[in-house]
DNA sequence: ACACTACTGCCATTTTTTGACAGTATAGCA
DNA sequence: TGCTATACTGTCAAAAAATGGCAGTAGTGT
């Protein structure tokens, strides 16, 4: 195994780490010394990569991750760009933030040439949104999604009267127009959609839901398909 | 220079030359031997770069882009795999598959922990669109857009008389219920929009539009500005 | 036919990488 | 406080990789 191909596995190895690991492990899973290691380590970070090593504890590579070299063709690149604009108009705040701190980091390492056909994007996306929509931060929601925590919402539909409930959330779908949370209610005991604007206040819960997102994002699909055949069969 | 150092230099080499160029002027740049150069050229094809070389002619670094090495923060892989999914759904055909590859490329070298966390998607876009649309396929629209070379089309808005005309294009903007082909008219002597779905058939022509893509796009740009301002004084 | 070029094999030389060992420093813990 | 686990550095000889040179084959364009 070439030098450059073992830094990308070292790369590897540490991001399937969550805890520390000790450079002896490292040395151990990629066959070769310690001594390689730390010089290994060195040089990746050198190149940039996040990795941080404490006396007595070991190295843990901070959350990101670093993309290998990768080939995109001029179409992909501008999929990859025009989403990016898409959630950058379309996002709340920090996602609006994240696309453009994406983009700035591929445009910039694009070459020259690529650079200057797509600095005036030529593709773009719809009108600008509702700025209460802009202003919107869903971070500690994504972040309970992510760690599939249970939340406590008070919530005020346009409708319904305010309520509050515990709801296990699995996923945001993003609008033009606005934004759905979609969880499991333990409340109601059921599935249930949240227009975030309508959520007043949320506290994530230290409670992690009892089933994988995975699981409950699947049966709420096949609840959905089955409910748009009956809806369908009604209009037929 | 390290050799890894060098790998990526050469890529950068073979991107600034859009003819083919030959491996003795590389070695050149480089400061290595021509050796050298057939050596490290045999190990980016093995990495995947796409690199062509033909006897008696040169190397030729196919279209497209080799991303280096980048760190991207969980909520920026958010931000970019959720924006490839808005073009997965509502890009034209080849976009959308453009897209998907993409997201199979970046998801494929994701670390496995966070491979899994993605791959039911935790945020997602909305509804499906109209199957019109999604099988719409602008490449040939596109290219003309990067080539900067003038158009004639056949068109039909839904309430205006067929037309036929030259037009400079230089965007399309993307909407979920339809693209929009911003241009210059030559035949009209202004700027103007066409609904994709109304132009019946278009062809590039060889000719270059005598103005860049890029100014023209600010002067319209500086021109739906000053529209605003006149509606908004309107409105107050 | 000729010039130019990609590409391969071989080998001696040069450079880099590696492992080993010795040593310093720091964090966490009892 | 000591003890252990660990990160990290310096040095050096051995091993491995990279390099350049050269000779040769083959494809391309003029």
């Amino acid at each position: 195994m070439t030098r450059t191909e073992r830094l990308l596995k070292l790369l590897q190895v540490l991001r399937s780490y969550r805890y520390p690991v000790s450079g002896q492990r490292l040395a151990e899973r990629l066959d070769v010394s310690l001594r390689t290691i730390y010089r290994d380590i060195a040089t990746l970070q050198a190149q940039g990569a996040q990795i941080e090593g404490e006396a007595g504890v070991g190295y843990v590579l901070k959350p990101g991750f670093f993309l290998p070299p990768l080939m995109f063709s001029q179409t992909e690149i501008e999929a990859l760009l025009l989403g990016i604009q898409w959630v950058s108009q379309y996002g709340d705040k920090p996602l609006t933030q994240s696309a453009m701190d994406v983009a700035s980091k591929i445009t910039h390492v694009l070459p020259s040439n690529i650079k200057k056909e797509m600095h005036t994007l030529s593709l773009r996306v719809g009108p600008p949104m509702k700025e209460i929509l802009a202003k919107e931060d869903l971070t500690s929601l994504r972040e309970a999604i992510r760690g599939q925590k249970k939340i406590y919402i008070d919530y005020q539909s346009q409708k319904k009267a305010r309520t509050q409930q515990i709801v296990w959330p699995f996923t945001i779908g993003y609008f033009t127009t606005g934004r759905i949370l979609v969880g499991w209610c333990e409340t109601k005991n059921d599935y249930d959609c949240f227009n975030t604007l309508g959520i007043i206040s949320m506290k994530a819960l230290d409670e992690t839901y009892p089933r994988s997102r995975d699981s409950l994002f699947r049966d709420w699909q096949a609840l959905q398909f089955s409910k748009l055949g009956i809806i369908r069969g009604k209009k037929n």
